[in-house]
Formats: structure tokens, sequence, C-alpha cells
DNA sequence: AGGGAAGTGTAATAGTATTACACCCTTGCG
DNA sequence: CGCAAGGGTGTAATACTATTACACTTCCCT
């Protein structure tokens, strides 16, 4: 456990979408940070990745975001792929495996803890929240089974409050 | 390349492990009942996919299958990938997203239920759960975000009961 | 018989991810 | 200083996963 930044979250609220994270410098320390506690370097491809994720409001795939960073200087995907893993070791990115893509996220994710993306059918955007219940009812299954367990993938497909709205009206 | 080994026993624990299923036939009848429900033909393509999955003790991708029944008979993948997509809707197969690949299952799911499967990051193999505990934590995450839920994916990646064993030997 | 929904077989292609290798650049240390 | 080692980069090639398109069949249905 490397000294973890303590940065808190914003992103609460109902229907509030990960919207494109206007303290993208936020995330950029936080990847910092985790690289410093490493002694690696925080590199300027790894910068580019994560700001164009931190920018974007849903998930992108490798390809995609290769694409946006190939407008300014031709990029290969294979320097996307090594730039996001290492930031999902670090923790500010995710992949979403129902979709093949990653996104930026701003919460701190404790060990123990079991976050829920959801993920619009719609807009495609992504909710994250923590879940106690969840993460007992993980616990729970585990221990019952044996099973020692790593890391949980949680995700929910669905429609976001806007899109409900918006068909409503 | 991957030479394979012969590490066929049960994966037994307390909980069912995604065992070689011997009941190929009541998964085949469960598929079939499906397909009589909708008047849809239970085919000899669908049957061999599900027999296949079903003989198995772990998930295996498309183009495994599509390996595997080609030794009688040459299949392409989007002939599986086809009969895939109808064994899931039936509801006896599914679909691992942080591994790509797909299992036969026997259990009944219940809409509302929650289902974990846990995945051995040594053996492979999957074994599933429903919790409650879950599918509340779930549901009250979706509430708290005026998010309306359709599906969830609980994928819980770590070591399974028989492997800890076995290590720990 | 004729029409239509559903499946099949084949080919081609799109989309996602990894391997391999040559080179660079910093760090550590004799 | 020299230089080796670990890590990153850039480039090419390839592997793996999934879908689209189309011509053809089959079964059912009045």
């Amino acid at each position: 456990m490397a000294g973890e930044k303590a940065h808190h979250e914003r992103c609460e609220g109902h229907g509030h979408a990960h919207s494109p994270h206007s303290d993208v410098a936020a995330m950029i320390e936080c990847a910092r940070a985790f690289a410093a506690a490493r002694k690696l370097p925080f590199t300027e491809m790894r910068a580019r990745v994560l700001t164009v994720l931190a920018r974007e409001e849903k998930p992108l795939t490798a390809y995609e975001i290769t694409d946006r960073l190939s407008v300014s200087k031709k990029v290969q995907a294979v320097q996307v792929y090594r730039a996001l893993d290492f930031l999902q070791e670090a923790g500010c990115v995710h992949r979403l495996a129902s979709k093949a893509s990653y996104f930026a996220c701003d919460h701190e994710h404790h060990p123990g803890e079991a976050v829920v993306f959801m993920v619009c059918s719609q807009c495609g955007t992504v909710q994250e929240a923590p879940s106690d219940l969840v993460a007992q009812g993980l616990q729970g299954a585990a221990e019952h089974a044996g099973f020692k367990p790593a890391y949980p993938i949680v995700e929910l497909e669905g429609e976001c409050a806007r899109c409900s709205e918006t068909k409503a009206a």
C-alpha cells in the first residue's frame, strides 16, 4: 500500500453521470503519486492517455483513445494499452469488461470495498457507486465456497436517470 | 501452443463447482424447453455447442468451441456465435465478460436475483452462487442514482478452494 | 403452391489485444 | 568515466474476438 493520496470525491448525487471531470489535474496528480510511490516515471504518454479519458464523459475503447491522440501525433494502439495498464494499476482508470472500454475515475477505492458501475445502455455513461451490501454479499458467497476473492467486477447495465427522463418527456 | 494438461478432477467445494456436468442431458432439455416455448427449433448446431460447453469444466472461447466442433466437421466461428446467442437467451449459457468466454450453467436464474460468478485465476473454473445481499446492494445503488437496472454482471476473480489447498500442500 | 420467418454455410471484414524487437534514457555503481 | 540493468518508446506484425453480408435451404402455415 503505497501512500495513497486522499483526494476525496465529489461526483455524488442522483443522475450525475461520470461527467467530463473538470479536475483532470487532480487525477493526474493521483497517477503521479502512484508513480512516485513505485519509483516509476509518470511519462508523457501516460499523462496524455489519462487526460483524454478524464475529459470524456463516457468510456472509450483503446482504439478510440488511439485515434484521438493520433490527431496531434501518430500513436499506435499498443502504446495506449501500455499506458492503460499502468493507469489501471494506479487505480485511476477502470476497464469496463462488458464493453471492452476504459474510463477514468476519481474515487478512492478501498480494498474490501465493492464498487458498482452503472452503465447506461442509451447514452453509454457510467456512474460508480460503492456498496457495502454488495461487498458483503460477495464476501459471503466467496466464504461459503471457500473462494479467496481478489477483485470484483460489478457492472450493471440499464438506463440512467437522464435518459429515462428524456424518454418520458 | 496451449499444450493441454490432464487436469480433470472435480473442483469440489462447499458451493457447487461448475464441474464437468454429468447431466448434459438435463441442460439439453432446458434448452429444448426454451426453444419449444418460443416455437423455435432446437437445432443440431445448438445442441452441439451446448454439449461441448456442458462437458467442459471451465469456460471456453467461441473459437475454442469452434475448434472442438471442427474436429468432426468443419465449422465457422460465426455459426458458433449464433448458437451461443440462442443459448444465452435460453439462459443455459453465460458469457464471462472478463474473459470473453462462455460456459454452461444448470441453475435456474430468477429475475431480480443476482448471481455471482467466481472465477479461479489458477485453474479457470467458475462457480456460481446467487446472492440476495448482492441483489439488494445493486438495487439500492441503482435506486439512489435513479438508474433503471436491466441486468447485472457480477464476476469475482480469485482462487478457488481446491487451488488454495493444492498450493498449501 | 406460395410466402415468410428462421437457420445454415461461406467469405470477408471489423474490432480488441498482444508479442517481438531495436532503440533510448535514466539510475546505480565499480 | 564506463557501462550494465531496468523501464519506456516506436514500429511492425500478428493473434484473438465478434460481426456483417449474402446466397441458399427448410419448415411452417393458411
